[in-house]
DNA sequence: CTAGGGTTAG
């Protein structure tokens, strides 16, 4: 381009520095490159040396390039030099301020202006709609002589960009009564008005209105209606509307290939972005966006790759969608390479990009960076918040994530389930409650996600009495058939040992998928009963076409083992590859042994244990020790005792483990000796945790330090109570 | 003055 420009220059500058001046806004516009900002001075020197300077329209588009630029010394310095005002330079520099947000700026050039056309009263009431001061524009919008197409269209548009949409449709009503004709713009911003109320009928009487002013075949108008039908889910007319289209354009046929991807085909939707006879940014973007939703991580970036190959420059939305599925792929050094572009054109600060850099950089371990990035943010919003949060959760630095969690100016209920999520995954039961209940008492409104998670504490903590009670909150707000909610209940009454409550919520839930089968199938096995658990199991087989998960077949094993069925297990066992595609993990082998041992096939388990690819598994080996002791047989039983002590000696786990064995076993002497030798070596148990809850307030008590702050007065009531108890 | 695309939890 620079070349270009100096022959250009050459022969005629006034002309040559207005095309660059153009390029150069309009490239502005978007990204602000030092590189433009430094050409665009050198040329204003050049033109001050030719006298052109001062003459009206190169100085007003000096203005806007310096204005553009941010360079707010230029600006006022080419003010006040400049006095040739007329209302179309003024126009111009109130569209260039509103377009920079410098709209208390554009005011003032608008309240100082002599006289005023429609275009100026325009510019600024759209401007402040765009910056939503909704009041400020209407106190203009009263006030604007000039009513005509162009002004209601502004504020009718801008009211629905600004989400008041019934506010729009009342505007657009004081319109049609003031006898002005709505053109095809306003029937756009009017259908997109009726698609955000999601009415049906409203939409309809628009199209009526539509057909009768002739615009129906107007492609915008079109458009918008595509978009309206998909909307409220009337798929067929979308398509009909589309089908109907005289002339179709990008914007058509990027909507009619959304309309595959929301009816969850989005094969066919590739097929129509292949196909279509136009393409642009956009539709590269809704392309790759849509992978990425969807989880093809590698597809979105596949296509990202080719959308630069063809020469296309990915925009401002693109980023974010890319930049995820990245994250997505753990891609930390693609994702570097791309941050590194993305400052050098200068846009890395926007939220939307930010905020999915500081997933990225988190998701890649890299807390530290993500929250450098965190910092930069000029106008953070409540998803760059939420991001930061989970970041920190994920890389389990819970304290850090409670922190920026409370520094947080606005939370949604992203922002509450995130935390709690972070708490469950770390195992601090006790911190999901209190989340929890804080965040009922904000006001937040629990959703199926906050349901399953807490609901997952209670399954964990095996804590009836309060699954109970979130079974009937979840009912208050009608998450009771919801799919997520129904798993999570039945697994919860199923680890708290409520097996038919667990059942009753099991058969009442519409849809199932793959994770309640198997929340039902384990509670049944592990709470008894096998042989249900696996009738289960087959009908699972027989009546759905959901494939078997290792969860399921460590289930089913369990099943077996406890019902004796030793063939039929090693049956499933043998066929887990075969038949389901699954390589038995650990907890499989260990069902096998313990299946084997309480059958009293005690030498085929040792042997299976012998030819386990795995590393040694203590569940395994004292499941071998317990079926030794009820099929008595000394030998395999010290064989596997000594194992026990070798794997003992390696961590605590293994000693606390040792000494249940012999607790189960009633064997106290060996117990005590196995404590004894922990506390010599310095090895602990990993503490023991209860509370009760006591009117929205949670009492922690710990079995080892960490005292409850009125442990002293609890324990003397205690007391109090037992001699109490002795005298009766 | 308009239509199609963007980030976070589970």
């Amino acid at each position: 381009m620079k070349s270009a420009f100096t022959t250009l220059f050459a022969i005629n500058p006034r002309k040559s520095f207005n095309v660059y001046i153009e390029t150069s806004c309009s490239l502005l516009k978007n990204f602000s490159k030092q590189d433009l900002i430094t050409h665009g001075s050198a040329l204003h020197g050049h033109l001050i040396k030719m006298g052109a300077s001062s003459e009206r329209y190169i100085a007003i588009k000096l203005i806007i390039f310096y204005l553009i630029s941010r360079k707010s010394k230029e600006v006022d310095q080419l003010m006040k030099e400049f006095n040739g005002f007329n209302i179309v330079a003024h126009n111009c520099l109130i569209s260039a301020n509103v377009e920079q947000g410098n709209l208390d700026e554009a005011r003032r050039l608008f309240d100082e202006m002599p006289e005023r056309n429609e275009v100026s009263w325009t510019a600024l009431i759209s401007g402040f709609l765009r910056c939503g001061r909704v009041k400020e524009s209407m106190w203009y919008f009263e006030r604007n002589p000039f009513h005509n197409v162009v002004s209601w269209t502004a504020a009718i548009s801008g009211f629905v960009q600004n989400g008041l949409n019934f506010e729009s449709m009342k505007l657009f009503q004081k319109m049609l009564e003031s006898g002005i004709m709505p053109n095809d713009v306003t029937f756009t911003s009017v259908v997109r008005a009726s698609a955000n109320q999601g009415d049906f009928w409203l939409g309809m009487s628009v199209l009526g209105l539509i057909v009768k002013a002739g615009f129906e075949h107007n492609v915008s108008v079109s458009n918008s209606l595509v978009t309206l039908s998909l909307r409220l889910g009337e798929i067929d007319l979308a398509q009909r509307i589309f089908d109907r289209m005289e002339k179709r354009d990008v914007v058509s046929w990027t909507a009619i290939m959304d309309m595959y991807v929301e009816m969850g085909d989005l094969r066919e939707a590739r097929r129509i972005f292949d196909e279509m006879p136009e393409r642009n940014e956009v539709t590269w973007s809704a392309m790759i966006a849509r992978y990425s939703q969807s989880g093809n991580a590698e597809e979105a970036v596949e296509l990202f790759h080719r959308m630069l190959q063809e020469g296309y420059t990915p925009n401002i939305s693109c980023f974010p969608s890319i930049i995820s599925a990245l994250a997505n792929l753990k891609a930390l050094q693609a994702g570097m390479n791309i941050h590194g572009h993305v400052s050098k054109i200068g846009i890395e600060k926007y939220v939307f990009i930010s905020s999915s850099f500081i997933d990225l950089y988190c998701r890649c371990g890299k807390t530290e960076d993500a929250q450098l990035v965190f910092d930069l943010v000029l106008k953070k919003n409540v998803v760059c918040w939420n991001s930061m949060v989970s970041g920190y959760s994920l890389n389990g630095q819970l304290e850090k994530a409670k922190k920026v969690f409370d520094l947080m100016p606005k939370k949604d209920n992203v922002s509450w389930n995130t935390m709690i999520a972070g708490y469950l995954e770390n195992e601090q039961c006790d911190k999901v409650f209190e989340v929890f209940n804080q965040m009922l008492l904000s006001g937040e409104t629990p959703n199926k996600s906050t349901f399953s998670s807490i609901l997952c504490a209670c399954a964990n903590m095996a804590s009836l009495e309060k699954g109970r009670n979130l079974h009937g909150k979840i009912f208050k707000f009608g998450l009771q058939y919801d799919v997520f909610v129904g798993t999570a209940l039945t697994d919860m009454y199923a680890k708290s040992g409520d097996i038919e409550s667990s059942k009753k919520v099991f058969n009442r839930m519409p849809e199932k998928n793959e994770i309640s089968w198997t929340a039902m199938i384990q509670g049944l096995a592990e709470n008894g009963f096998a042989e249900e658990s696996l009738v289960l199991f087959e009908e699972m087989e027989r009546t759905t076409s959901l494939i078997p998960n290792e969860l399921i077949l460590s289930a089913v094993l369990f099943a077996c083992s406890h019902c004796g069925l030793v063939d039929k297990g090693l049956w499933y066992f043998n066929s887990m590859e075969k038949a389901h595609g699954i390589k038995p993990n650990s907890r499989h082998y260990t069902c096998l042994v313990d299946m084997l041992s309480r059958s009293g096939r005690l030498s085929e388990a040792e042997q299976l244990i012998a030819s386990m690819p795995f590393e040694l598994d203590g569940n395994a080996w004292s499941a071998l020790l317990s079926g030794c002791s009820t099929h008595m047989d000394e030998r395999i039983a010290e064989r596997t005792a000594k194992k026990l002590w070798e794997l003992a000696e390696k961590k605590s786990g293994g000693y606390v483990l040792l000494s249940n064995i012999y607790a189960s076993a009633g064997r106290w002497v060996d117990v005590s000796n196995t404590r004894n030798l922990m506390k010599e070596k310095g090895l602990r148990k990993s503490g023991g945790c209860s509370w009760v809850e006591l009117r929205n307030q949670i009492h922690l008590f710990y079995s080892h330090d960490g005292k409850h702050s009125e442990s002293a007065e609890i324990y003397g009531v205690l007391e109090l109570l037992k001699s109490e108890m002795l005298a009766v």
